[in-house]
DNA sequence: ACACAAATGATTCAAACGTTGCATTTGTCG
DNA sequence: CGACAAATGCAACGTTTGAATCATTTGTGT
């Protein structure tokens, strides 16, 4: 990390005076610096979703003479962070133990990387897959989550629902959470996120909607959770955290993942949703400015 | 220096058997590594004093299909040492790359735990520090999130009411989310998350708190975000991901890292809060006593 | 000294590069 | 609504790139 990048400043400083297009252009370099040192003009700009020109019209704004400008500096940023390799790596090794033992955030923070990078293992790729096969199949998907899980459960709600999917969220205020049970059938999938300590309400409406004869799939915390015998397929998450309570960022991410795959599944589909809603919230005037679209 | 570079130890295997020409230019690879990333071939052959032709003919002679395979190959290593810690993560688990190649599922994994990863930077470690200090002297927490934030901005309120801090969510039915605010002081403190696209109703919000006298802290996604402008603190938190929309793990993985950091403050009050809460939610039922063994 | 093959240098080519000017779209003011 | 300027997309340009081809040199065995 370079500490005094002044072009990089610079780009921030007249970001704002920037046009729409030059701003999403100015922002993958900020984000990228590397990409611009090591790839060409025109394939930096096919990543950012800009026109080439643009790039060049960004040289020209920040007082350039041209792009050239724009990537010998990022060289030269990388050649500096690169002579001192040796260092940083050492530096990185060496400091990740002991550095991080007087250091909370630092700890915690590599101990959620690592448990994500668990979730790699095959029997839990397998389980994903398993999964997202499952809820690609369902004809309708209800998401449960109640309490700490409610983030884990709106998310991969909000994220189907702009991707198109049936995606029914069991919640609501004054106790109807569980209402829209009373439409489901069997062709329907029940999605239900819960981790130690279960809340009953979960559990009850798990039972229920087994009953029903739904097919239920669930992310939880343990083999020994009382989901894995309600549920036809589980995914397991890492909550366990050095601070006081349990984390829920493993099981977002596995959610997410869900997401990708589902909407991986059917890629014009998914994009064909995604437009919609963008110009669906363009007309509701929802954010503050254009909705650039990665590729 | 890189520790495993199969294209290195070939070229060393094979340099005896290399003509002098060959022998010259695969010398200047071997000690200018970092150059074949970021100048042209011809360039790179001037500074050897080689014909451009030989640098083709060194990489047929390695049995590459052409100069760009030895090129790509020394892209990927610089890449791969730019990013320290990710660099770290991926090196850790060995054949990260290839073996994520096929799998969407494992290649996102691996993208989550390396941006986490990266959280663990000095800057990003200050920030979360900064943060957390303001939140700790605020009289009252209001936590604004929107849209995809909400998910972030729930657990974090979640959390925090548990223990025993207090928060208060701008949210709610009938679009009375913002009504909280009329009772807002100086005193208090505004904690708002939003990534791109920023919605409308949170930069009002947080315009609005502003305003009012409140300290504004932020978690949003670049430099360039129009938070950074309206916030006393910012940290920020990758969002990019291998799929079609942001990811958010991140995002969460730093408001959990706040609540930690502010619970630890306190450690006493934390635990006499936390039990509170237990007492709390058996009295009501809320959790399942008994973990229900399976066999 | 000669012949011959390997190595090297010079030349050429198609593709991709960064840049530019022009047409079109977009947003705004009269 | 029309007009104007800014912003953006598009197509063409001249240049440079990496690779292929051919000519020349070099080194070696007889």
């Amino acid at each position: 990390m370079p500490q005094h990048d002044p072009l990089r400043e610079q780009i921030i400083a007249q970001y704002d005076a920037m046009s729409p297009q030059l701003q999403q252009a100015a922002r993958y370099v900020l984000e990228h610096p590397d990409e611009v040192a090591l790839v060409s003009m025109r394939e930096l700009a096919r990543h950012a979703a800009v026109q080439p020109a643009t790039m060049t019209r960004l040289a020209k704004f920040l007082g350039k003479q041209g792009y050239d400008d724009i990537r010998e500096h990022y060289v030269a940023v990388l050649r500096r962070g690169s002579d001192g390799f040796a260092a940083k790596v050492r530096q990185l090794d060496g400091g990740t133990t002991e550095a991080a033992n007087g250091n909370i955030a630092a700890q915690m923070l590599h101990g959620l990387s690592a448990q994500i990078s668990q979730l790699c293992e095959p029997d839990s790729l397998q389980r994903l897959e398993a999964i997202a096969n499952t809820l690609k199949s369902a004809s309708k998907v209800y998401v449960l989550g109640l309490r700490s899980c409610h983030s884990v459960a709106w998310h991969f709600h909000y994220v189907m629902s702009l991707l198109g999917e049936r995606s029914v969220h069991l919640d609501g205020p004054a106790g109807t959470g569980g209402d829209a049970l009373v439409r489901a059938t069997p062709e329907d999938v029940m999605l239900v996120i819960s981790v130690k300590p279960y809340a009953v309400a979960t559990l009850e409406l798990t039972q229920l909607a087994k009953d029903k004869g739904l097919t239920v799939l669930s992310i939880t915390d343990s083999e020994v959770s009382p989901l894995v015998g309600m549920s036809e397929k589980t995914i397991f998450c890492p909550t366990e955290s050095d601070s006081f309570f349990h984390t829920l960022t493993p099981a977002l991410a596995i959610s997410e993942v869900l997401c990708t795959l589902l909407a991986e599944g059917d890629r014009p589909k998914a994009l064909d949703a995604l437009q919609r809603a963008d110009e669906h919230f363009l007309s509701l005037n929802t954010y503050s400015s254009a909705i650039p679209r990665r590729e």
